[in-house]
RNA sequence: UGGCACGUAGCUCAGUGGUAGAGCGCCGCCUUGACACGGCGGAGGCCGGCAGUUCAAUCCUGCCCGUGCCAACCA
């Protein structure tokens, strides 16, 4: 039985370097991890003994961002934990590469414009550009060069991602890697899309679509932000046909007269009942135009009476659809205004010429200069207002009011006629909240959010972009006799054939000389919405339609990690998704981090200049200590980057390399835990083990990290380590016996300890564990240890009472006051001393003496018991410390 | 304007229906044998404001103030 026992090693203290150099160390673990496969997701073993990570794929085309190193941390905490309690851990990495950012990068980077029509260069010779090259036009290039180009730009821009989340520790299997443009992405994006379009949620039409001028591509609800910008009430005075007097309308688009199309008042408005069913004038282009009520017109705002035109907003769109109104489109895709023929019948006039004179005052001018423009037209006082007169009533009133955004763009959105392809997504808001009743949210409230969402929804996801570098729409037209395009008679790819791009690959069935020919078929040119492809990561994990073993046992993933201003895209998106394909969630759990804010506790953004990178943070107070500032953090909660806590961090990897040495530096004698004190130590680890492991089953990490963090310096570094020590040393003349009970207990507190911490603080914990435990276990690396259980600890008998070891604390607490009150060193000898307390607290204390004595040095003492002490405090008395060693 | 959060020591943050917590910072002391990248001790709070429920409120409820995020038909 004997040889049974577990064989200790203890290491020889002076053989390690006096400081943990955290850099060395951290390169030469990621190193031990990556060859050694610790990370490794297991193909074979089954769904139930998973646990699968929907990692968020960073925009490669940003900046590392100390964002970055909070919310990976957050997810990665939890990887490990689960690692460690036997599951087999599925962690990919993917890259989102493709969508405007990098577009917008390989155009600065190289200052390059893509030309579909421009030729394509089989090798082409580019280098970044200089400034002097940047004051020149631009080269234009052809699509796949442009594509090549962005290729190459974020492949640097992959490494540099790389390169922070191994330094910082995440426990990712970098064999499961993907990027957003890349072929495996291609084909799964484009699979999706014959799959919606099979199960009729998709369409194309051509309509009003919210529309960025300046990256001229259609923009989803999702992608739009209001912001507040100043404007003006432009009062104009319209008269009604035939002589019937006039009313004034209130705009804060005049530009927009010329593609006025009715007048809406409220039904109930008396001042203009009289009006509905008549036309009205437009000053002028002398325009007629229907008059109408709605109950949409407020009668409150501006006059009560206002312009109906296509398109200043959503309404007028409504109204226009509506009330079946005609279509002057004015504003062209590049946000100037349009030549348009006054006179012609879609633009009939009373004064074909004088409109068409006004109209050359603003054509082609962008809206701002065209407001200008139209605002001096309108002072006119010869512009033939009912009254006669000018038509502008008053000088313009200025307002602040919200205008919509394009959330990377610099000009407000128009709405252009286009065709674009949507997902149906409005008449399945009721499915998509039960969906997201069925997800579990980290922290609950975050929940509201997608609710909120789903509820406020007013428009079906436009999935088009008329842009080129990223995943292509896989369907072809058919052309008729005349060579124009049949948007009824969509040709899509087959699952087959995919990925293809329509630009260049034939539709099955023809051949490439048909290719915008008269009854052949033309390409689609547009790719898709980058959340089209990134509401997928799900499935583009889990091999959904190419592979359907591993895709049943990675979907639907555990978590979602992600950040709360994207639920309404990419949380969204991807449940939508996952309810469309397979009317499942795409995960059980979504974890939200918060957001990382500047010390003065604003948002960290470029815009603002206060943003951290996080390599100098990393590498001053090391991956360890940016992990543990992370970790702090709770789910949900914005956090300052307080270098404080990064400190305390890496104070903290220091401690334990200290402790580990002191600790593993003893002779490893093999004896049960036996005394009163190392009993009542375990039982409080016990109490930390459970307390712990209920955290991390709460998603609450931070819970996790404190509690032990807090055990380690109260109780094991400040107050066990210290009463125990002696005896390890076997200085307190104690038999084997009692001093392999206190090597053992320590041994056992420093084990549980690491692996407490060893989610946190990868990299020291991994270091210490190596000394000594990593062969006496069996365990090359503590991160596939087993996360500490309780039941590891019911081999050892229990105290009399738990409460001895705050007993023992108390006592050597109150000895430690008195030699900081006489102002020596708590290292000083004590001659002789008299503790008084409560004959139960003194009757307490027994069991635990020894230990209390030996460490405050104490040669003799006297007990005494006085009923006058607070019950369970003790106090000194006669205290007689030795002299001071020369 | 609506929804969701948040407001606790100088700073960063925990927390509980019953005497208010940690770390950092600050002050004093201690060259101690794992660690001076340490240790011990100390000062420091109308727990945003006002009401209500309760024997008792920092915690529960309501209102208000402040901060942040998300949304809201641009006349």
């Amino acid at each position: 039985m004997g040889t049974d026992k577990p064989q200790f090693r203890s290491i020889d203290p002076t053989r390690l370097p006096k400081h943990f150099d955290a850099a060395e160390a951290e390169q030469r673990w990621d190193r031990f991890w990556d060859e050694g496969g610790i990370f490794a997701w297991d193909p074979t073993r089954p769904r139930e003994e998973s646990f699968v990570i929907d990692t968020p794929p960073p925009t490669v085309s940003g900046s590392l961002h100390i964002g970055h190193v909070f919310s990976y941390t957050h997810t990665d905490v939890l990887a490990r934990y689960k690692r460690m309690q036997g599951l087999n851990v599925f962690y990919p990495m993917g890259w989102d590469d493709n969508g405007l950012p990098t577009e917008r990068r390989v155009q600065n980077y190289f200052h390059v414009r893509c030309d579909p029509h421009a030729p394509f260069e089989e090798v082409l010779e580019i280098e970044p550009a200089s400034a002097k090259q940047r004051k020149s036009h631009p080269r234009l290039v052809s699509r796949p060069n442009f594509i090549e180009l962005c290729e190459r730009v974020t492949v640097e821009d992959e490494k540099a991602f790389e390169g922070l989340f191994r330094r910082l520790g995440l426990s990712i299997d970098w064999r499961q890697q993907y990027a957003t443009i890349d072929r495996h992405c291609r084909l799964i994006s484009q699979r999706s899309f014959r799959d919606l379009y099979e199960k009729g949620h998709l369409y194309n039409r051509d309509a009003p679509t919210a529309w960025d001028v300046d990256f001229q591509t259609a923009v989803a609800q999702a992608e739009m932000e209001e912001r507040s910008k100043p404007g003006a009430f432009h009062h104009i005075e319209f008269a009604v046909e035939g002589d019937a007097g006039s009313f004034v309308i209130a705009t804060t688009r005049p530009e927009l007269l010329p593609a006025c199309v009715g007048v809406t008042a409220h039904p109930d408005d008396p001042r203009y009942k009289g009006l509905f069913g008549k036309n009205a004038i437009t000053p002028l282009f002398r325009v007629p135009v229907p008059i109408f009520p709605s109950e949409l017109a407020d009668p409150e705002k501006g006059t009560g009476i206002l312009m109906v035109c296509t398109f200043g907003d959503q309404t007028d769109v409504q109204w226009w659809r509506e009330e079946g109104l005609a279509l002057r489109q004015l504003i062209g895709r590049n946000g100037t205004l349009m030549p348009v023929a006054f006179g012609s019948d879609e633009f009939p006039s009373a004064d074909a010429d004088a409109a068409n004179r006004y109209y050359a005052e603003i054509a082609g001018k962008g809206v701002n200069q065209a407001r200008k423009a139209i605002v001096e037209l309108l002072r006119d006082p010869d512009a033939g207002a009912a009254g006669g007169g000018a038509p502008l009533q008053s000088e313009p009133e200025p307002i602040e009011h919200n205008v919509k955004f394009y959330e990377k763009g610099d000009r407000p959105l128009e709405l252009v006629p286009t065709r674009q392809w949507f997902v149906r997504l409005l008449d399945k808001q009721s499915e998509l909240l039960a969906k997201g009743e069925q997800v579990q949210w980290h922290p609950k409230f975050m929940h509201s959010r997608y609710r909120d969402w789903t509820e406020g929804l007013n428009a079906d996801w436009c999935i088009s972009r008329q842009r080129y570098f990223g995943v292509p729409i896989p369907v072809w037209y058919r052309l008729d006799e005349h060579g124009a395009p049949d948007y009824d008679d969509v040709l899509v790819a087959e699952a087959e054939r995919m990925p293809v791009d329509p630009t260049t690959d034939a539709p099955t069935g023809f051949e490439e000389e048909q290719r915008d020919q008269p009854g052949g078929f033309t390409g689609e040119s547009d790719i898709f919405d980058t959340w089209f492809t990134s509401s997928l990561t799900p499935q583009i994990g889990s091999y959904w339609s190419l592979d359907a073993e591993r895709h049943g046992k990675l979907f639907p993933a555990d978590i979602r990690p992600q950040s709360h201003e994207i639920i309404r895209t990419w949380a969204f998106y991807t449940i939508a998704k996952a309810m469309l394909h397979e009317d499942e969630i795409p995960w059980k759990h979504v974890v939200i981090s918060g957001w990382v804010l500047d010390p003065d506790r604003k948002k960290m953004s470029k815009s603002q200049g206060n943003v951290l990178t996080p390599m100098p943070l990393i590498e001053k107070f090391t991956a360890d200590g940016a992990r543990y500032w992370s970790a702090s953090a709770r789910l949900g909660t914005d956090t300052a980057a307080d270098e404080k806590v990064f400190k305390v961090g890496k104070r903290l990897a220091t401690k334990l390399f200290n402790a580990g040495k002191f600790v593993l530096g003893q002779e490893a004698f093999v004896h049960p835990v036996q005394t009163e004190l190392d009993r009542a130590f375990v039982a409080k680890l016990r109490g930390l083990i459970e307390r712990a492991t209920a955290s991390f089953e709460d998603f609450n990490h931070a819970q996790a990290l404190s509690e032990t963090e807090t055990f380690f310096w109260t109780h094991f570094t400040d107050s066990y380590l210290e009463l125990a020590k002696t005896r390890a040393r076997g200085e307190a003349g104690d038999g084997e016996a009692e001093r392999g009970s206190a090597v053992a207990s320590l041994r056992l507190g420093l084990d549980v300890l690491l692996r407490l911490f060893a989610p946190f603080i990868p990299y020291i914990s991994e270091e210490v564990w190596s000394w000594a435990f990593a062969a006496e276990k069996g365990e090359s690396s503590i991160h596939r240890a087993a996360w500490p259980s309780s039941a590891e600890l019911d081999g050892i008998d229990v105290p009399t009472t738990e409460a001895s070891f705050d007993v023992a604390v108390t006592c050597w607490n109150a000895i430690n006051k008195a030699k900081a009150d006489s102002e020596v060193s708590m290292g000083r000898e004590v001659e002789a001393l008299t503790i008084a307390a409560d004959a139960e607290t003194l009757a307490g204390l027994e069991p635990v003496l020894g230990d209390v004595l030996a460490a405050t040095r104490c040669r003799a003492h006297t007990l005494a018991v006085d009923a006058s002490v607070e019950t369970g405090s003790f106090a000194m008395r006669d205290v007689r410390f030795a002299p001071k060693p020369d």
